[in-house]
DNA sequence: ATAGATTGTTAAACTGATTAAACAGTTAAC
DNA sequence: GTTAACTGTTTAATCAGTTTAACAATCTAT
């Protein structure tokens, strides 16, 4: 682009015509005082390299595509025009004619520490990670009210911003998805009932059943459950994981032994709080997800219950700093980076048309650490 | 890019044409076959809009641009056009035309867990709630050695995919930061020693002083400090401050009491270690962050040192949710949303050529907790 | 009545790339 | 010795907007 250029070419004939004109000059003046570009520096477009090469522009385009057709003795000789010239190709032109923009949205939930939180940050590394690799950018959004009744979502694809996205923290509550379905779109970790949505999650399924299965076989038979957001599915996959694996043990799951957390730090531990008032007899508690788990232990050890030995804790998620956390927790590995770089990977395979439904689940492990121990014998 | 599909085009139409070859019907067919986009909604561009609202597209662009030129009854009929369409002009078309894209960079620096840390988090809170305001897009990027070497710091600019960056946890030692120079860009919470690079950053001399200030009126005379990175000015800015504050105390002070703690939990944890062996008569501790006040605290509990009692240590960020850490953390609260905010504001300013030169330094106030008190009489 | 200024709209150039179709120049086949 | 096929390159259309300069219509002043 030339903005220097044609900022002067433009100017001079102005200041000209409001010197002799003699009316109006202060606008005419101040109107080009703005546009003066102290710096553009001039951009150099694939035209001056077609001339610089003694080509066409259609040929350095197809080099720069590697396109097949053309000769390697030109391909050379343009690309080395291109690399001594310094050129880069304009992106806004290259999106414009090629249908793809190289750039992919990540939309997460309007909370207010969204960006600091450990279990989406480990999503967003995997998905930023593979998202270079596969040479796409990352934009980052947060799905806010206002944003939503704006439609600013669709403005991301009707307006071209990105080829895709990739939706973070979301359940079925949040009918605005079903809004993207007609565009490439994943939900991360998570998936929707009617089965309409792309998504890939992890197997909370089996977590939940490696879980229940440590504290069944530490002989565990009050188990209680802090769980959250009962309308996210894959939230219902460990509630229901649980009841089942009580039910085949021979245990009848009571009323009582669950209480909402919120995916909190405190909500863990009023949860924690409800529950052994109205249990005392609750050896073990299953939640879902650390910060609930952190906040259930702060709350316990705070009133003198210990840690794992009077009441054992099993988590969900295993954020990294939390294996200094004392006691350290023991808790269901959510393979969260490896979620993103698949996420990732398979939005880029749905935007190329490569696939046309993707529904993957990643499966998790145990990592036993210091809150659960073996049920104390009373 | 799109080799599949692109194969794909190619492909067929030469397979037809080498299997039939005097009949061209095979060739079309192929051809329309392929490229029978899916789910292609079609776009409305602006010449649909122009020809439903019988005017040029030049009138429908300035009416977008609410170009005061266009006549009240104009707009207004234009405007109800391009509601009743549901036109949305498409934004690489307008960028590769107007110079402005609309999108920012936030670059960060190659830390493994920088999509999840509080200290980041929060400025990039304040910066996504005000961009999004401003009308700007955010494009996330990590530093990556492999990134800079091959210049796509530069390439965001250059490539146009961005109008300006911002900057976050780099310091002096991050030379690369000096290619951007002659872009508009924004050093958020440090400053290059030689002026030339814009910033906004945290009074950490403040900060300091009141940090310094609260443990000498508590008594304490042997203070010991957990530093990181001296490399970086703001964290120069701390140290400065702590070592002048004790001398005007009348206290020197002594190498053993520096620690460098390298921003971590751990290193932290490490440094208290250094510290505590090296001088036993240490009763206060200032750490460069909250992490590493943790770091500390976690460490001295377990060697059987009380906070505050024993030992009172004092934070830098006050990161939100380490209220609830017990002891909980007193800490200079540093403005990081608002820093957030600023900076964004500050570079949009840059953008839009409104100010030439960013400097901005915001207050901080210290926060009392419970990890200090008053120096124990021995 | 006519020149000059004002106002609102449009034609056309421009942004910087991609790509289908056309077109020369060779080579192979009949 | 044409015709046909293949190569490699270019022409020209296209993507979807913005912006300058030209222009027509109306209003004002002489």
């Amino acid at each position: 682009m030339a903005e220097k250029l044609k900022g002067e070419t433009r100017e001079s004939p102005d200041i000209a015509r409001t010197a002799l004109t003699s009316t109006a000059e202060a606008i005419q003046v101040n109107f080009n005082a703005l546009p003066v570009e102290e710096n553009a520096p001039d951009r150099i477009s694939i035209r001056d390299v077609a001339k610089q090469a003694g080509v066409s522009i259609a040929t350095v385009s197809m080099v720069l595509n590697q396109n097949p057709r053309i000769s390697r003795g030109t391909h050379v000789r343009v690309q080395r025009v291109i690399d001594s010239m310094g050129y880069r190709p304009n992106r806004l032109a290259q999106s414009l004619s090629s249908r793809y923009t190289q750039v992919l949205a990540v939309i997460l939930p309007p909370l207010r520490h969204a960006f600091a939180d450990a279990y989406f940050g480990e999503i967003l590394s995997g998905i930023s990670d593979r998202a270079g690799k596969l040479g796409h950018k990352l934009l980052i959004e947060q799905a806010k009210p206002q944003y939503i009744k704006e439609g600013k979502h669709i403005e991301l694809y009707e307006r071209r911003f990105v080829d895709g996205v990739l939706c973070l923290g979301f359940n079925e509550k949040h009918t605005f998805l079903s809004d993207l379905r007609q565009y490439p779109m994943i939900l991360v970790d998570n998936r929707f009932g009617d089965g309409l949505l792309d998504f890939v999650h992890c197997d909370y399924r089996m977590g939940a059943k490696q879980a229940m299965n440590c504290l069944l076989q530490l002989g565990h038979r009050n188990i209680g459950m802090i769980y959250a957001a009962p309308e996210s599915p894959t939230a219902r996959d460990v509630l229901e994981v649980y009841t089942t694996e009580l039910r085949n043990a021979g245990i009848e799951v009571k009323e009582s032994w669950l209480a909402d957390g919120c995916f909190t730090d405190e909500g863990g531990a009023a949860a924690a709080d409800l529950l052994t008032h109205r249990d005392k007899d609750i050896t073990a508690v299953l939640c879902g997800n650390d910060k609930m788990a952190l906040g259930a232990i702060r709350y316990l050890v705070e009133h003198g219950r210990k840690v794992p030995q009077d009441i054992s804790v099993v988590g969900f998620d295993d954020i990294q700093h939390l294996a200094y956390a004392n006691p350290s927790l023991t808790t269901v590995h959510l393979p969260l980076y490896e979620l993103g770089v698949a996420a990732c990977e398979r939005l880029v395979s749905r935007i190329r048309g490569k696939v046309d439904r993707v529904a993957d689940v990643l499966p998790t492990h145990l990592v036993l650490r210091e809150s659960t121990s073996i049920v104390r014998t009373r």
